[in-house]
RNA sequence: UCCUCCUUAGCUCAGUUGGUUAGAGCACAUGACUGUUAAUCAUGGGGUCCAAGGUUCAAGUCCUUGAGGGGGAGCCA
């Protein structure tokens, strides 16, 4: 293949004269008489290469054929510009043009376009100086996240994709089959008959890698998964996707408070990596927000981004008991003057989003903690608290997005648990192997689950999810 | 799934009380300009007003239904 420097390297060079190769994406082109700028960007960077193009070195009609979105390779010699805004530009000597974008139907114009214009044009949208950033923040924040891990030990697990279980219990499941649908075997009961199915049984899309990570925790002490993961829910909102990516850490010889501490090591870790490693991208981002936000009121607007992302990584979270946060919000202004939709009544209601964004922005004004829940509103494997009523649960709430982990310290009492599952309906025939891990050498752990896309939107300031992943599955869109 | 708002040129939008031939900026084409920074200036081409039905002398505008999208809620990560 051609040698070329990338964008990122070559805007940093200063041995002028040199003669360089370099490719990209065409982002604007500026013409003159005499002279063409060209505005050149790889992807590997925010800024562009400017290419300056000389009426007499380049011949009018491959300048004719470059506009917005076109793929052009370059030779020429690096010099220092004569141009305000950068150091240096590279002054062309062959211009080959390896891609044209017929500029009366390539979409994405060099001028604002709305997210949603560029969520329908999805597979165009890296192209753009927004999702060019959002793509490399994504790819740093994956990095820092097995980096993290990495440095403290843990292991990578690979969760099934393709479970035989629904007692995970995390939402409505993906049904997968090679059953042809038209004409679909059964029982002499007259009900399908799995058993000539792929896997011989039915089976779904993973709604969670937890228990498995459990089983290996339970030998390799500390293990974390970071898969794609499958919600068949009817949620249509900006928080939520129906194939979306988790990063699970299962911890053996932990307790909550372990848990905590390493989730809360682990989300100021990562955004410490992304203020040290991508600055350009997220000045870009920060500018994109404040703009966005000044059509709103001034008491509205959130703090610069790059000032969020510092304040969290400065401030310890705080840390309250379910019963805590019920006292602090039965006493809360909202909730006397009843401007809750859901007012809170008594201990043992479900919080609602209203609720969680008040304790986090209003009140406390920083990411909160909050565990020790009722265990009726919590799942059956959450190790039971000695007062017979709470669970070792545990939700981390960040402003704006709500709830970004959720985890609890495991029950690792065989007979506790069969009793939870018991209480719950949940199918015990299908959770053998889960139960084995606390028949044979069972101890104390935990962990929890990040919603990486959720994390995204912090770091990023964007508001809806399906911008901070390449191609989003939501109900009614599986498109690109 | 519920509530609510939106859909007009390739894109972003305006379009008054229902009234003649539906507008602007950007993009594109042509021309001008000795080096621009989303260049500037002049000229020009470009429309199934989301779809179907209805009210009316007359519908981009009002009504009904549907589709798609945004924001909020529920479920959750």
């Amino acid at each position: 293949m051609m040698k070329r420097i990338r964008i990122v390297e070559l805007l940093e060079l200063t041995d002028f004269g040199k003669e360089i190769t370099t490719m990209g994406w065409v982002r604007t082109i500026r013409g003159s008489k005499n002279v063409s700028f060209i505005a050149l960007n790889d992807g590997s960077c925010m800024k562009n290469m400017q290419i300056v193009a000389d009426a007499e070195k380049i011949p009018a009609d491959v300048l004719d054929r470059i506009h917005s979105g076109a793929a052009i390779h370059v030779v020429g010699t690096l010099v220092e510009s004569q141009g305000k805004g950068q150091i240096n530009e590279v002054q062309a000597t062959e211009i080959k043009v390896l891609g044209e974008a017929d500029p009366d139907h390539y979409p994405i114009q060099p001028k604002r376009h709305t997210l949603e214009f560029l969520r329908e044009h999805a597979h165009l949208r890296f192209r753009t100086n927004l999702f060019g950033a959002i793509t490399r923040v994504r790819h740093a924040m994956i990095f820092a996240i097995h980096q993290f891990f990495n440095d403290r030990g843990f292991y990578n697990i690979h969760s099934p994709i393709v479970t035989g279980s629904d007692a995970e219990g995390a939402g409505e499941m993906f049904q997968i089959t090679t059953l042809d649908l038209n004409n679909l075997p059964r029982t002499e009961e007259g009900e399908i008959d799995y058993k000539k199915d792929f896997f011989g049984k039915q089976t779904n899309l993973t709604v969670s890698g937890q228990l498995e990570a459990e089983l290996a925790a339970l030998a390799m002490s500390q293990v974390y998964t970071f898969g794609p993961t499958f919600r068949a829910e009817n949620s249509n909102t900006s928080r939520h996707l129906a194939e979306f990516w988790m990063i699970e850490p299962e911890v053996a010889f932990a307790d909550i408070h372990d848990n905590m501490d390493l989730a809360e090591d682990m989300l100021k870790y990562v955004v410490k990596y992304a203020l040290d490693n991508c600055k350009d991208d997220l000045e870009f981002l920060q500018q994109r927000l404040a703009n966005e936000e000044k059509q709103k009121p001034q008491n509205e607007r959130s703090m610069p981004l790059i000032e969020k992302l510092q304040f969290v990584l400065e401030n310890d979270f705080e840390r309250i008991t379910y019963t805590q946060a019920i006292d602090i919000l039965k006493n809360s202004k909202p909730n006397k003057k009843k401007q809750f939709e859901y007012v809170i009544e008594e201990w043992g209601a479900d919080m609602q989003s209203e609720h969680e964004r008040y304790l986090v922005e209003k009140h406390f004004k920083k990411p909160v903690i909050i565990t020790d829940y009722p265990k009726d509103i919590k799942a059956f494997y959450m190790k039971q608290n000695d007062d017979g009523k709470t669970v070792a649960a545990m939700d981390v709430l960040f402003p704006q997005i709500g709830e970004i982990i959720g985890g609890s310290q495991r029950e690792e009492n065989y007979d506790k648990l069969m009793t939870r599952i018991k209480e719950m309906n949940i199918p015990e025939e299908e959770m053998w192997w889960f139960l084995d891990t606390r028949k044979f050498g069972t101890v104390p752990h935990a962990g929890y689950g990040l919603g990486f896309e959720r994390l995204m939107l912090f770091v990023t300031g964007m508001t809806n999810i399906r911008d901070v992943i390449p191609f989003p599955r939501f109900p009614k869109n599986a498109e690109f």
